[in-house]
RNA sequence: GCGCCCGUAGCUCAGCUGGAUAGAGCAUCAGGCUUCGAACCUGAGGGUCGGGAGUUCGAAUCUCUCCGGGCGCGCCA
């Protein structure tokens, strides 16, 4: 409709060119927008406005010779010049009817459109270090991740979900030590529990599992573990002291040992945060481990593509890259002197084989405090001649949570932090995934638990489910009077559709598909949690305004095709954030 | 100090690539159920869009600057 309309404006506006207009006008700059209010007809133009200056005349002027140059169309009702000269459409009532028609005709799939050309984007998201169980920014991350998904793939991308898991690094070991640590204490010995390790309850089930699965094969006494380590801190060196402590378990257990925890550890966390994301809707299409990507040679590779093509250079004893040469602040070391690598040596391997595997877009959503590192990876793809347009990040501001007006105070490595699964039991999928999603990602969350779980009218939540099982039990209602609903009749009576309210909902329907492009365009899930709420809004209006199960049968059943066209972008809408749409609640 | 995000009604937030009189929810106040679900609806009050300058027909939106809040700035991830 928007499209029909810009191409109608545009033919009336180059057939001025030479008379009123000086020069031929980019088609682009015509753009059609929907009226703001209702007395503005449906679609407004400010084209005339912005081509006030290069005609020098007066917008008004120039908005009356488009109207009266504008071709014949069987859509519009009429064309009328407003304001400072803003061109207002007014539709024909049959281009609203048509509307309901396609919403009930293409069911699910209405709202979907091909825009995206098909274009191959990868999408990572969550990504979190297996080191402990998601955490409520995680879930955020994930519910983000999981409708802007939704919303690429109906607007026409081939999306595909990835979750880089960081297995080869640091902190894994640092999980393994700490879970061996545990599975000595529960055997009885007493040691002390470095300042640097995991404390979460979490680490002493995986402890249990070593057991069960190992039996007393691991032990070793706190004698062996302790001889002659360097001091923790506060006195000493923390990292030091838990760098000399993996140390000495790998000395202990030989290295055999230390990987049947290490796997232990890291089967369980994945087993955790997998169960927990599918238990919340999120699902992935590659688990992509960067222990595999090291060992296919992909990080010798990245760095042999960077060395031949003279960004790295040698400083003392290390590797870096002269990341201040393509956008960066400052050179970033990619292998530290001691010959370990930094986590951002796979991480350049791993988008450049996002490339090599032919996706055109790489998004990645990230927490706020990863934004220094957008710079250093696009820097990196273009230093490999890579176009440093293929990343995109969304990064997602922090999560607060709230009981009732208090914070609930959180920290990362501290033993008591909210998790997403608590949050999920607390509050339930449904108003979790919601409730992620009712803000910007750009704007932080205040997340309030009493809210979330409140099943009364001051929550959204069900102001929207509502308005959908409305309609399941209005259709309950009309069997329940042995009546029944008549799909012809319906379509043959829109034109019945004629009271404020009802036209208002008919607006609603129409504005979805362009709602859905746009918020996948801005990636901004949040519109869709608005619209949704103002569709819901116009219906229970409606609803309240009038009945629809009347003796008038044409009336009737037209009124019931409308509801059930609100029922039906409800739940699409709904589907897409992931929320369910129940018929009772 | 530098970089990113934010500042809009008492509170929590929308406001699309600049457009017509800046909008919701909650809270407050006043109304609406013998009729398809009142988890709903109707109405009212409430604003120097953080301050200032600029760009132009037009700025909450773009630019600069200042103020305030959050987060980063490591041979951690």
């Amino acid at each position: 409709m928007k499209s029909e309309l810009e191409r109608l404006l545009a033919d009336a506006v180059s057939s001025l060119v030479g008379t009123v207009l000086p020069q031929a006008v980019d088609p682009a700059w015509i753009n059609v927008e929907r009226a703001r209010d209702a007395s503005h007809g449906d679609y407004a133009c400010n084209i005339a406005l912005r081509l006030a200056k290069t005609a020098r005349r007066p917008p008004r002027e120039i908005a009356q010779a488009i109207v009266a140059a504008l071709p014949p169309s069987p859509m519009i009702a009429r064309a009328e010049v407003a304001g400072a000269g803003f061109i207002n459409i007014h539709l024909v009532s049959d281009a609203h009817s048509a509307v309901l028609r396609q919403v009930l005709e293409r069911g699910e799939r209405y709202g979907e459109s091909a825009a995206g050309g098909g274009e191959r984007v990868i999408l990572e998201f969550v990504s979190a270090n297996p080191t402990g169980p998601l955490h409520v920014g995680h879930g955020r991350q994930a519910a983000y991740g999981a409708t802007l998904g939704n919303l690429l793939r109906v607007t026409g991308h081939s999306v595909h979900r990835e979750y880089y898991i960081n297995d080869a690094g640091r902190q894994m070991d640092i999980l393994t030590l700490s879970t061996w640590l545990r599975y000595l204490e529960a055997a009885g010995a007493t040691l002390p529990f470095p300042s640097n390790g995991y404390r979460g309850d979490y680490v002493q089930a995986i402890a249990a599992q070593l057991e069960l699965r190992h039996g007393r094969e691991l032990q070793r006494s706190a004698a062996q573990v302790l001889a002659g380590l360097p001091q923790d801190a506060p006195q000493g060196d923390k990292e030091q002291y838990i760098d000399a402590l993996i140390s000495r378990m790998r000395a202990l257990l030989g290295a055999g040992g230390f990987d049947q925890v290490f796997e232990l550890a890291l089967a369980a966390m994945l087993a955790d945060i997998g169960d927990d994301l599918s238990a919340f809707g999120v699902e992935f299409d590659r688990w992509y481990s960067e222990r595999e990507l090291a060992r296919s040679g992909a990080v010798e590779r990245a760095l042999g593509e960077l060395e031949a093509r003279g960004a790295l250079y040698r400083k003392d004893g290390a590797l870096w890259f002269r990341a201040s040469q393509y956008g960066d602040d400052e050179d970033r070391v990619l292998v530290r002197a001691n010959g370990q690598s930094t986590y951002f040596a796979p991480d350049i391997a791993y988008h450049l084989q996002k490339r090599e595997r032919g996706f055109e877009r790489l998004i990645d959503v990230l927490g706020a405090d990863h934004h220094g590192y957008v710079a250093r990876v696009r820097g990196a793809l273009v230093a490999m001649g890579e176009p440093g347009e293929s990343l995109e990040a969304c990064l997602m501001q922090f999560v607060s949570l709230f009981r009732g007006g208090q914070r609930i105070p959180m920290g990362k490595r501290e033993a008591q932090f909210v998790t997403l699964r608590q949050l999920r039991e607390e509050v339930g999928n449904d108003a979790c995934r919601f409730f992620y999603l009712m803000r910007s990602h750009d704007q932080q969350l205040d997340f309030d638990l009493e809210l979330a779980k409140s099943r009364t009218n001051d929550n959204p939540v069900y102001y929207i489910q509502y308005a959908h099982a409305r309609v399941a039990s209005v259709m309950k209602q009309l069997e329940a009077r042995q009546l029944q609903y008549d799909a012809s009749m319906a379509s043959d009576n829109l034109a019945r559709l004629d009271s404020p309210q009802e036209q208002a909902a008919l607006r609603e329907l129409a504005r979805y598909p362009e709602l859905v492009l746009q918020a996948a365009r801005a990636r901004a899930p949040h519109a869709l949690v608005h619209y949704l709420r103002e569709l819901a809004n116009t219906f229970h209006t409606w609803y309240n305004a009038s009945t629809f199960i009347v003796e008038d049968a044409p009336l009737r059943n037209a009124r019931l095709a409308l509801a059930l066209g609100v029922r039906q972008v409800i739940g699409n809408g709904l589907g897409l954030l992931g929320v369910s749409a129940p018929d009772s609640m």
